[in-house]
DNA sequence: ACGATTTATTACATGGATTTAACAAATCGA
DNA sequence: TCGATTTGTTAAATCCATGTAATAAATCGT
């Protein structure tokens, strides 16, 4: 074994101000025209003799060749990028989404531009076209409110609008409402609290209607004193801290709490136990999306969880289906939640002859 | 006011197909040259009159035109974008790096491509040729292990080697160890268990390093058999509960924790309260980042604060600078940590004499 | 042996913006 | 009035890859 040796490895990689098309075609006496062909395995390629096509192969491997961006981009628009907007990468909730887009775009050798926009209308625009400049050949947009379809393939999550043209992957939320609730009903809750989303949130009006409409099938009545609404754009669990708190300050007539999500559920738990109340002992919490703390949190989350990863990938393979026409537009991919419980949630009424203090820590 | 007409709006932005220079140059009688060197405000447009100019910027906004971003960059190498290469998307750390990263760079009409290298060599291999490919102007690396420096500019957060080219944003890690362990010691903890970083992240070595150096100058016993390392690549508190399982099996006999970063403290505690221990009660646990939720876990996390959102901004900034000549190339940037002192540490020994189990609970 | 076909290779235009060098035309100085 | 500036504008080269149309040489068929 000869090892490496340093000499031979920095002369190999000594910076040769990129090598263009135009230096293998001196280096090899053949036209740029001929590497072009060989290089991209083009039908006109059939002509060129084994030989050369090797000589060609070689020499690309031997100057590290590779294809200016720009060069190619500039002809054939293809750019294998696509663009990513999203509200912000919070704790959880768009990291999980990304992570599964990214896994996709990654088998593809495509590579994305990530913008984040905290639903200012004048920063998205800004962004949609810098985006566009910069070729993306389409868009995975999270929780964003389109005014209009962008003019470039658009897979959506989170998104209430339906445009045409973009594909909506959309969680089935009157299933993921008569999970919540009834879970809650099952256990004999009925004063429920519920939090709303931001009003810029995309998922916040649909949400709040399959929750009303559930209710009313399964006879469970809402109180509007118990319904709160999220609005801070914070994405820490801070964003539910100071709704519960105010809601604490005028009523205290309620079993339980089904929040927009884990993570304004988190903050909301913290308010609670700040205030002297026990989760779940005295008020159950069902969150929404299981992020990945939820099953670490204390209590850990009763909460409907969306598949996010998967939609994330979902929405990726989507995306790039349709840019390689591989399958056509869809105009919605529906996607299922799931219950899971866990620790905060408990059978209501007087937590008193229910709660076991003494069993949250024992062996 | 006569409002803005669907009509006109549409006809306005009917796809033109691209406006190009050449469009303009044919609309107005001029030429291209003529047109580049008006709207790019070059010096050798001193000699063209104001009236022209004028002629030149109404029919720039008229036609909507934008520059073609791969032909402008395929001369001078200008493309405005940044790459940003992460471990992974956690749960608030890379986040809120990202995010502070993002405001910086959207002062300056940066984009930035991100990719996640989950610390596979060839992973990060491709992405860098990718990103370089895409003309990306300068790198921001996050916990990422180079083993040698990029041919562009560099600045790395949480990067550990020396490399020359590379600026380091580095947190004083020997200060942070003495305001942890100083904290735990303070309250009278001694047998305390280290929760090492996993072998591949940057931060690891020198962290426990300090650890050892801060403890023997404040003259407190290290003992081998309670300090365990992370393994997994999770990146939610799952990575922090087998490791204190394990060691749950072996030995009990310990009243104090110091994790590697929030994340793992936060599985740390869950292990320790499924086997029956109560935290801060009978053990108390430094967390280490301060990630967004730390201040809402329960019970809320004492930690060494990195002032990450800060740290990013810091990267953009230093990188944009040396970008644009403005400032050159500094081998490191430190800054500070601080101890956030919560509800997870209490003053140790017979927790039976200080525990007021009411308390934590009580109005 | 000559047109037809195949094999092998390349000139050239294209995609847009930028920039240098250069060309006109107008104005100035003396 | 002639040469020198200044003013106003543009041709042409450059960045680099791609693909069509064209050229050149070799081989085939009859």
């Amino acid at each position: 074994m000869t090892g490496r040796r340093k000499k031979q490895d920095s002369s190999a990689s000594k910076y040769p101000k990129s090598v263009s098309l135009k230096t293998l075609a001196a280096f090899l006496k053949l036209s740029p025209t001929t590497i072009s062909l060989v290089l991209n395995e083009s039908a006109a390629a059939d002509a060129i003799p084994k030989e050369t096509k090797e000589r060609v192969f070689a020499a690309a491997t031997k100057f590290n060749y590779r294809p200016n961006f720009f060069a190619r981009s500039l002809r054939n628009k293809k750019t294998c990028m696509i663009g990513v907007l999203i509200q912000d990468l919070g704790e959880g909730y768009g990291s999980l989404l990304i992570s599964g887009i990214e896994t996709v775009l990654r088998e593809q050798q495509y590579l994305y531009l990530l913008a984040t926009h905290h639903h200012r209308p004048e920063l998205l625009d800004r962004y949609i076209n810098s985006l566009m400049d910069r070729g993306v050949e389409g868009f995975i947009v999270i929780d964003t409110d389109l005014k209009q379809a962008l003019r470039l393939p658009t897979v959506a999550i989170s998104g209430h609008r339906r445009l045409s043209g973009v594909t909506n992957i959309t969680l089935d939320q009157k299933g993921a409402a008569e999970q919540g609730l009834g879970h809650l009903v099952s256990l004999g809750h009925s004063r429920i609290v519920f939090i709303k989303g931001q009003s810029f949130s995309s998922d916040s009006e649909e949400r709040w209607e399959c929750y009303m409409a559930t209710a009313k099938e399964m006879g469970v009545q809402v109180y509007p004193e118990l319904c709160v609404e999220l609005e801070s754009e914070d994405s820490s669990p801070q964003v539910g801290y100071p709704v519960m708190r105010r809601l604490l300050e005028k009523t205290r007539d309620f079993t339980a709490v089904f929040a927009y999500n884990d993570i304004s559920a988190i903050g909301a738990i913290r308010a609670l136990t700040d205030v002297g109340l026990r989760v779940p002992e005295d008020v159950s919490v069902v969150g929404f999306d299981d992020i990945q703390s939820a099953a670490f949190h204390n209590p850990s989350l009763t909460t409907v969880r969306q598949p996010l990863r998967k939609m994330g990938g979902l929405a990726a393979t989507t995306l790039l289906e349709r840019l390689s026409g591989t399958r056509d537009y869809l105009e919605t991919i529906a996607v299922e939640p799931e219950l899971i419980i866990r620790e905060s949630t408990r059978p209501a009424s007087a937590g008193v002859w229910l709660a076991e203090p003494a069993a949250v820590h024992q062996k």
